[in-house]
DNA sequence: GCCGTTTTCGGCCCGACTGTTTTCAGTCG
């Protein structure tokens, strides 16, 4: 069977749930998980690989021989033998009972075996009866934080947007930058690797009075629930049941609790595991040289000393994911990130002429405001009737318009004459070919029929790249984050189609799309097809969502080198005919 | 189950906090 590489990890990883409940060994169940997220962040296709040479998989750093019969076993025969024997003797919804905050594999397995509790609502039933704190090793207090817990587990997707936690975070910041006890404040965790999603924030605060620290931190206006608050350690929930966790340290150790708190978890096991051969010890406090019982601190104030200590460099947050860094770093061949000001032009925005809420001289103004060089006026055309898409006549109408703007501009700025142009649902483009032969910048897309075949969706994309005006495909896989899953589509055949008819990717930057996701860009960025960040502004604040691209882009290990806009227009338009 | 310029066997990151315990297991990040 045809899987995403995401579908794979999915299966591998529910074997490693199955198997930390059935109790197994620990370190198998961390090499599942581990296999499970290799899989997941890996730029090729595994079901390419089983079918064209299966000896490349155990190639791969964490795939061993186990995971690669695994991987093997679920694309030719559509299961894996060991998850269904797992699955006759537990049942699959005890798995819900983990997502429980506090309640983990040995207490659950406890559950299930001793009161045969199998779902959440069984065990709610079994709190409320009072049966949970006659248990061993359970009492009154571990009851009444499971029923609470099963409130929390009930409201799933507690996972938020990136720009909604980055929203949250500065009105925290504001708030605790006004307490006299804290000394500096910065943020850390998924957040602060750019995560597209967030789970929780995490607060690393300097500070010689953490007592203080924390009042005013349970005084946040937002405030809803105290979770723990030790010595150094407290986590509360927000509006919304939002958790936030905050550390409080001293100034010599900073560097090393920031270090710890971005993680990622992987990376930092990694980092630990390195700096174990090196005979050094790492934790949230510094790194020390190990000399017996003698521990000698040998780094620990900024980040930069921490792996400098270790011989690593300094990693941008984004890319700490145990993804490919360590052998980058190996190779002296870390990418330099892309940052927002190398951004040179915005290639796809909106004005009223269709959907948009600004003129094209607004949108203009607002882009040289923004420090750009040219733009790309990109509507949408008929068929998105509901946005009043531009007809054939409509949009050479526009395209004049935008003529006689440019001979107004005195200098350099350049608008370009671009549509938005779907790809119909039986395949082909909305607007003839001698039309889309007068843009400057034909971007393609798919709106409509999305719930058609992985077959018809990746034919109707190829159809596109293969049409000789269409320069990019914008947002390619159609999801929202939180909100609609990607359209069924083979990924391996669009950048194949992409590299084979010289054609560019976008990477639409409004923070609920972020499509390309950060797998995507890295395997853009291996097949050397140049992305383009975009704004899909739809207003003039819209213009603004480019930074949540870039972060993106960031995580995918893009370099200005790989994104065509941080070119100027002409070198994009000589990269299509050289 | 994975991995290897100290290892093909014997390791596998590290500490805070809670609750149920009389010194520690479980959970979390």
């Amino acid at each position: 069977m045809d899987l995403d590489n995401v579908a794979i990890a999915t299966e591998i990883g529910k074997l490693a749930d199955l198997l930390e409940f059935s109790g197994a060994n620990s370190f198998k169940i961390r090499a599942y998980r581990n296999g499970a997220r290799v899989i997941k962040d890996f730029p090729d296709s595994f079901t390419t690989m089983v079918h064209n040479d299966p000896s490349k998989i155990t190639a791969i750093q964490g795939i061993g021989k186990g995971v690669a019969e695994k991987i093997t076993q679920l694309i030719e025969l559509d299961n894996i033998a060991e998850i269904d024997e797992l699955l006759e003797v537990i049942p699959v919804s005890v798995l819900d009972l983990l997502r429980i905050p506090g309640l983990g594999p040995k207490k659950a397995a406890a559950l299930y075996q001793t009161l045969s509790i199998q779902t959440l609502d069984q065990l709610q039933a079994a709190c409320e009866d009072g049966q949970v704190q006659e248990l061993k090793g359970f009492a009154a207090k571990t009851e009444q934080s499971i029923l609470d817990g099963i409130a929390i587990a009930a409201a799933a997707n507690s996972r938020i947007r990136w720009a909604s936690a980055d929203k949250l975070a500065q009105t925290l910041l504001e708030h605790l930058r006004a307490c006299p006890a804290v000394e500096r404040i910065e943020l850390a965790g998924s957040y602060r690797r750019g995560r597209e999603t967030v789970g929780d924030l995490d607060l690393l605060v300097i500070s010689t009075k953490p007592a203080d620290v924390m009042d005013c931190f349970a005084e946040f206006p937002e405030w809803e629930q105290t979770l723990v608050r030790g010595d150094t350690k407290m986590s509360i929930r927000v509006l919304n049941s939002f958790q936030v966790d905050l550390r409080v340290v001293q100034q010599e150790s900073f560097g090393a609790a920031w270090q710890y708190f971005t993680g990622s978890k992987d990376h930092n096991v990694a980092v630990r595991g390195h700096a174990k051969q090196l005979g050094m010890k790492v934790n949230e406090y510094g790194v020390f040289k190990v000399d017996g019982d003698e521990e000698i601190q040998v780094a620990g104030a900024t980040e930069q000393e921490v792996y400098e200590v270790l011989g690593l460099p300094h990693f941008a947050a984004e890319m700490r994911e145990a993804r490919e860094e360590f052998q980058w770093a190996e190779q002296g061949a870390l990418p330099e990130l892309i940052e927002l000001s190398e951004i040179q032009g915005d290639l796809h925005m909106h004005t009223t002429a269709t959907d948009g809420k600004a003129t094209i001289a607004e949108m203009v103004a607002a882009a040289r405001e923004r420090g750009l060089q040219y733009i790309a006026i990109t509507d949408h055309s008929q068929r998105v009737s509901i946005a009043r898409g531009l007809t054939a006549e409509r949009v050479v109408q526009q395209w004049e318009e935008v003529d006689r703007f440019n001979e107004t501009i005195e200098d350099d700025f350049r608008v370009l004459k671009g549509i938005e142009c779907d790809i119909l649902e039986a395949g082909g483009m909305d607007l003839p070919d001698e039309v889309l032969a007068l843009a400057d910048w034909v971007i393609a897309s798919v709106h409509f029929g999305q719930k058609q075949s992985r077959e018809q969706i990746t034919d109707r994309i190829v159809g596109a790249l293969e049409n000789p005006h269409v320069k990019i495909i914008a947002h390619p896989t159609g999801r929202l984050i939180n909100r609609r899953e990607a359209y069924q589509v083979d990924m391996d055949a669009v950048f194949q189609a992409a590299q084979d008819n010289r054609k560019m990717l976008e990477l639409n930057a409004n923070p609920a799309r972020l499509d390309l996701h950060d797998v995507h860009c890295a395997a853009a960025r291996k097949r050397e097809i140049p992305l383009v960040i975009s704004s899909d502004a739809h207003s003039v604040a819209g213009l603004d969502v480019m930074q949540y691209g870039i972060v993106q882009a960031r995580r995918g290990g893009l370099t200005a080198a790989n994104v065509a806009n941080t070119q100027p227009w002409e070198k994009i338009q000589q990269w299509f005919t050289s």
